[in-house]
RNA sequence: GUGGUUGUAGCUCAGUUGGUUAGAGCGUCGGAUUGUGGUUCCGAAGGUCGCCGGUUCGAGCCCGGUCUACCACCCCA
């Protein structure tokens, strides 16, 4: 049979996966600094926990795992004589009864249940990190992958906007050390509502929001037409005009907002939140904090600030990060009034900007230092003695195994980024010392004693 | 889930209205060079033309299906 593996899902060769844990450590050395403590969850969890909670698009998405032995025994004698007849069943009914797992779809609801079931041993507010993967039955396309990993970082039982700060900073100090340029959009989920509100249908908000949350894709006059089709009137359209003549910075937006909705209470607590926000993150390194009134994200569980990270730099088209504040998660499990706030990087698609933007280091592979060549059994088996001592010295070394011609071994320590060969053949071995062989120099080696290899490559 | 594009050597791609034995560049391997690579020269290997079926005397090329990657919706990291 021919190998294959399933759509949407990748194999990480060596190259790659230096370059992918270097994004993942960078990320969880940012985490630690910020006083976040790790988690890990299953990769399965049961099928109720997940369903719901991500509206009814992502409820689809899910991907949901037969039952073990004979699903379809399990199955009610209704719902299977329904079948029979070849009558419609309610495809979430039928999944329900096929499967009671899945695997997870986010990071974040995972915690949720996690913070319910051990809401008694946790110091609150609690800090929690999470790097793993995450699966969605999406049909695949750039930058989007079956299965992908997240990086969260959510801190929950703490309504204050110091968090949200703090959050923006770690942003910034990621995207610092990968030496990504970025755009942070944030908008306040209640501003959003204050819109619906003054547009005089507030209980359109989810259809109004998904709508706007197109305008810089498809233009004005397409989100009207789609606000018209999701049964919203022309008035409550004309209302949310301003919202297209909104420009510039935050500062610029925010008296013009102030005035067109000083009706909503809600909108004007999202607005103060908002500028508090941007008074507290101050000047950024790396990052670029911006304001955009049209940023919705989709997810439901969202109550304040929303936010978005996208690369400048580079041709991805989706956000690389995401993330929001939720005040009502743990509610669905049975602890209700934990308000939390989290964000969440796309590592693989981190991974697709910093290979077309040519920003990983180079060296990443390049954790052997000296390479010794090998010359036939009693050059090879001396030289053993010599890689010990050298790795004592705390340098990573290697032998090449075979006593093949010297050129290929060198093209070897040139593909492995190997900075040093060391030559040992008989004349070496009579006089107790070795030929040093500095890697696309150009020069011949040099013949030196061992201890002085050691101190050349341990000063660079 | 809906609609569309694509697939030829390890990689990037040619391949004429359907016509004999499917090509190039790069890479790989061998030699020139048995202890010094990356340049140069010579040579070689490498293909079920994504897969299955159909039309045809004959299919890489036409038709249907399927898988993959990609694109637009949808949604999202």
């Amino acid at each position: 049979m021919k190998p294959s593996i399933p759509k949407g899902t990748r194999d990480f060769g060596p190259q790659e996966m230096l370059r992918r844990k270097y994004i993942f450590s960078t990320i969880e050395q940012v985490f630690q600094r910020y006083g976040f403590l790790p988690l890990e969850t299953p990769a399965i969890e049961n099928l109720e926990t997940l369903t719901g909670k991500y509206g009814e698009e992502g409820d689809r998405l899910i991907f949901k795992i037969l039952n073990s032995g004979d699903a379809w025994k399990e199955v009610s004698p209704q719902v299977k004589e329904k079948l029979v007849r070849g009558e419609e069943v309610h495809p979430g009914k039928l999944a329900a009864e096929l499967s009671e797992k899945a695997l997870r779809y986010d990071l974040t609801v995972p915690f949720a249940r996690y913070v319910v079931m051990n809401q008694n041993e946790l110091a609150f507010p609690f800090k929690r990190y999470q790097i793993q993967p995450v699966w969605r039955a999406d049909r695949p396309q750039k930058g989007r992958y079956r299965e992908f990993y997240q990086c969260d970082a959510d801190m929950i039982g703490s309504t204050s906007l110091l968090n949200e700060v703090e959050l923006i900073a770690l942003f910034d100090e990621v995207f610092t050390a990968l030496g990504l340029s970025v755009v942070i959009k944030i908008n306040d989920r209640k501003v959003l509502s204050g819109i619906a509100e003054v547009s005089g249908q507030p209980e359109k908000v989810v259809d109004m929001v998904t709508a706007i949350d197109k305008l810089d894709k498809i233009g004005r006059e397409k989100v009207e037409e789609e606000m018209r089709t999701k049964g919203i009137s022309d008035d409550a359209i004309t209302r949310i005009a301003p919202l297209f003549a909104l420009s510039g910075s935050w500062n610029d937006q925010r008296p013009q907002l102030e005035r067109w909705l000083s009706s909503s209470t809600i909108a004007q607590q999202g607005l103060k939140d908002l500028a508090f926000t941007f008074e507290a993150v101050g000047s950024l390194k790396s990052a670029k904090l911006e304001f955009d009134p049209t940023l919705a994200r989709g997810l439901d569980y969202y109550t304040g600030a929303i936010f978005e990270v996208k690369s400048a730099e580079g041709t991805m088209p989706g956000s690389i990060c995401g993330g929001g504040r939720y005040d009502d998660l743990t509610g669905v499990f049975g602890l209700k009034g934990m308000s939390g706030v989290g964000i969440s990087f796309g590592a693989d698609r981190i991974y697709d900007v910093l290979l077309e933007t040519n920003k990983f280091p180079a060296d990443l592979g390049a954790s052997t230092k000296l390479l010794f060549a090998n010359f036939g059994e009693a050059e090879a088996l001396h030289c053993l003695k010599l890689l010990r001592q050298v790795r004592e010295a705390g340098i990573a070394a290697e032998l090449y195994p075979d006593a093949v011609k010297l050129p290929k071994q060198f093209t070897y320590a040139e593909k492995r980024s190997i900075p040093y060969v060391v030559i040992v053949g008989e004349t070496e071995m009579k006089e107790s010392k070795v030929t040093l062989k500095r890697m696309g120099a150009g020069e011949k080696g040099e013949l030196l004693s061992m201890e002085q290899v050691i101190e050349r490559i341990n000063n660079g």
